[in-house]
RNA sequence: GCUGGAAUAGCUCAGUCGGUAGAGCACUUCACUCGUAAUGAAGGGGUCGAGGGUUCAAGUCCCUUUUCCAGCUCCA
């Protein structure tokens, strides 16, 4: 193979390669496609054969910044074929980013049909081959070249450039586009690929700024990982909350109720209860909650102290009317109620009912909340993101030295929860911080964040927990430890929260009284134990593709009997299961023992029970386990009751 | 909120040039009483999401609107 440097020189390798790769010249800043590939089948990192002397640092695609590089060309590859396409269209910008690519353009929106004449264009190109070269120009000629060339986006990102900056262009053929860089040497490379969709986007992710039209692809150097990522988008369909949890009748939207308001169907309705009285009986029993119940709206009042009528009244629903004064007094006179977007301040005036001594802390509040948030239009989707959910919501105020100790059960009650469900390798932990940058959006000044994220830091490295920190992410009143995950689409949502509030004490003069037997201000934790259960629902119906762990299931068991002659053992046989507490039904229907086993498995009946004469005769049963259809072995009745409901116990998962 | 797509029986979908609304599954009834992924027959079921317009005539064309989907923005 042969490697060609920016001076000209070029370096003779032994192997015969056959695959194109990456290559990447650190030295210049400059990009390079080399020849690498397979040889006697393997794949080959370059980095492993390439002379040191050369200064050639050569990626592959096995490295994420190879794939980044392979990818960012695509993009490019895309908009030199929309320009042919469309010479109207203006770029923008067009990074790759996990499993593929996309381009903004400002143009017209875009139908299928559309994409697959642009996805042509591009074939045509990545076979004539153009070799990518790169040059950089002074701020004023890079300037002077794109309004040449009529991009008016890229002039505006070349003004926001640092005024030293170097300003790098890499040509393709006729294409030329402002870019940092790197690239593959030619165009050639990226053989296969696939436009996926398109959709509309704000340009710098503004909604005030202009709706662009965005391109979305995805490229591998093999035509089976190609493949493969297809089918995998396609199999995901079949996993989507949205999708699968209607088709079990787990839950249903109607037009005339609204938007982000799902209803449970009785299927849905059981998994949320399990899941519910599994949660407050583990506060309660377990980690020392007691249990409030508050009301669901509260006068403006309220909103007012804790400060959420002034950084969230967009976000709430209002009763009554809207054109309140600043005492929050409509014009008829009536007072505007609001529902509630939260909990706390209706768990402090719990708190505060009774006044509290240093004996009784922490206490720790626990209540199953419903909550209502008026989230944009636009923004609601299936389970996770709904107008109106329930949480198993959480206060705890303790003294300074209970807060570790006290935000350590937190995270610990959090990973618990977490692994009993089995998703715990599937979350991240993110810290919520502050964004100086924006101070007025929080209350409380420099010092106080930097005391309590200081606080909250110290706390998590001595968890030892590995984690990421993102500014802006905060409450309005104090950091937050969030534990997210991803759905099936690869969207992150939080599932669960632990937060620190260091200012709303001091709003609702909340106290507590000393050794000293006098008045401090507590400190108080917010949290979640898992979260909100629809958002929870929706996560277990795709992490098990809708057969969720036997314990949560709506129905464990189904008594399938071979004919109606069986009908009497088969209801002996539920009433023992009954008496265990194991959700179980008969299958009373006149049909084939075929047809019952059909049902039972596309509804993913954790066990069925198929009873006819030879059970009967013994006092058996044949379970027939949900995967595991063809192991089927006669047991006992009493040994399935004993071993289902250990199972259930025990909340086992797969 | 923004861009685009979609909405026809309970579900999944077909419906050509604007000319009497279809299939499969499901449901009901009857027969069958069955041993591990669909027994057979018959029947019922529709203001074609809603409102308006064009037309002799609208599921089909136009406008408005609601909901759903994919993204963007947002997510205190």
């Amino acid at each position: 193979m042969k490697i060609t440097l920016k001076d000209g020189s070029s370096k003779e390798y032994a192997q015969a390669m056959s695959v194109i790769d990456i290559a990447t010249d650190i030295s210049e800043g400059l990009a390079r496609m080399a020849c690498a590939g397979e040889v006697d089948g393997q794949v080959v990192d370059l980095r492993t054969i390439v002379d040191k002397d050369c200064e050639l640092n050569i990626l592959t695609f096995n490295d994420d910044e190879g794939k980044k590089v392979f990818r960012h060309t695509a993009a490019h590859i895309l908009a030199q074929a929309v320009k042919h396409l469309y010479p109207e269209a203006k770029c923008t910008i067009g990074p790759s980013i996990e499993e593929g690519f996309y381009y903004d353009f400002d143009m017209p929106s875009l139908s299928r049909e559309d994409l697959d004449k642009i996805e042509a264009e591009m074939k045509k190109l990545v076979k004539q081959g153009d070799e990518i070269t790169t040059f950089t120009l002074p701020r004023e000629e890079a300037i002077k070249l794109m309004e040449e060339k009529n991009e008016p986006y890229k002039v505006e990102l070349i003004q926001d450039l640092p005024e030293d900056a170097v300003i790098s262009f890499y040509t393709q053929g006729d294409f030329t586009d402002l870019c940092a860089g790197p690239h593959l040497m030619n165009t050639k490379a990226v053989k296969f690929f696939k436009l996926t969709s398109s959709s509309g986007a704000y340009w710098r992710g503004d909604s005030n700024k202009k709706m662009l039209t965005r391109i979305y692809g995805t490229a591998y150097t093999k035509k089976a990982d190609l493949e493969e990522r297809l089918e995998f988008l396609e199999n995901i369909k079949l996993r989507d909350h949205n999708r699968l949890g209607r088709e079990m009748e787990l839950f249903t939207t109607v037009d005339v109720i609204g938007q982000g308001l799902p209803l449970f169907m009785p299927k849905g309705t059981k998994i949320i209860q399990t899941l519910q009285r599994w949660i407050e009986d583990l506060e309660d029993y377990e980690w020392g909650y007691v249990r409030t119940r508050t009301p669901l709206m509260a006068k403006s009042d309220l909103y007012k102290i804790s400060d959420h009528w002034y950084h969230y009244k967009e976000g709430m629903f209002l009763l009554g009317e809207d054109d309140e004064d600043e005492n929050g007094v409509s014009a008829s006179g009536k007072e505007i109620l609001a529902l509630r977007p939260m909990t706390c301040p209706f768990q402090y005036y719990v708190y505060k009912a009774t006044q509290k001594s240093y004996r009784d802390l922490p206490y720790r509040m626990g209540e199953t909340s419903t909550l209502f948030r008026n989230e944009d239009s636009g923004e609601m989707h299936g389970l996770t993101r709904v107008r109106q959910f329930t949480i198993s919501e959480g206060h705890l105020v303790c003294t300074p030295e209970q807060i570790a100790e006290e935000f350590k059960g937190c995270v610990e009650l959090a990973k618990y929860c977490l692994t009993t469900l089995g998703v715990e390798e599937d979350v991240t932990y993110r810290m919520s911080k502050w964004d100086p940058e924006n101070s007025e959006k929080y209350l409380g000044t420099a010092e106080e964040w930097d005391t309590v994220q200081d606080a909250m830091r110290e706390i998590l490295n001595e968890i030892g927990l590995e984690y990421t920190e993102e500014a802006g992410e905060a409450a309005f009143y104090g950091p937050k430890l969030d534990i997210q995950a991803k759905n099936v689409y690869g969207k992150e949502d939080t599932m669960i929260t632990i937060q620190l509030d260091m200012f709303l004490a001091e709003r609702f003069d909340m106290y507590y009284i000393d050794q000293n037997g006098e008045k401090k201000r507590p400190y108080i934790i917010h949290r979640t134990s898992m979260g909100c259960y629809e958002r929870t629902l929706a996560w277990l119906i795709e992490k098990y593709a809708g057969a969720l762990p036997t314990w949560l299931m709506p129905e464990q068991v189904r008594i399938l009997p071979i004919s109606d002659k069986y009908m009497d053992y088969a209801k002996k046989v539920k009433a023992e299961l009954r008496k265990a507490d194991v959700k179980v039904e008969i299958d009373e229907r006149a049909e084939k023992i075929g047809y019952k086993i059909r049902e039972a498995r596309l509804q993913k009946i954790p066990y069925m029970l198929v009873v006819g004469a030879n059970e009967e005769a013994e006092g058996t049963v044949t379970p027939r386990r949900r995967g595991e259809e063809n192991a089927r072995e006669a047991m006992k009745l009493e040994a399935f009751v004993q071993m289902i409901t250990e199972e259930i116990r025990e909340k086992k998962h797969d």
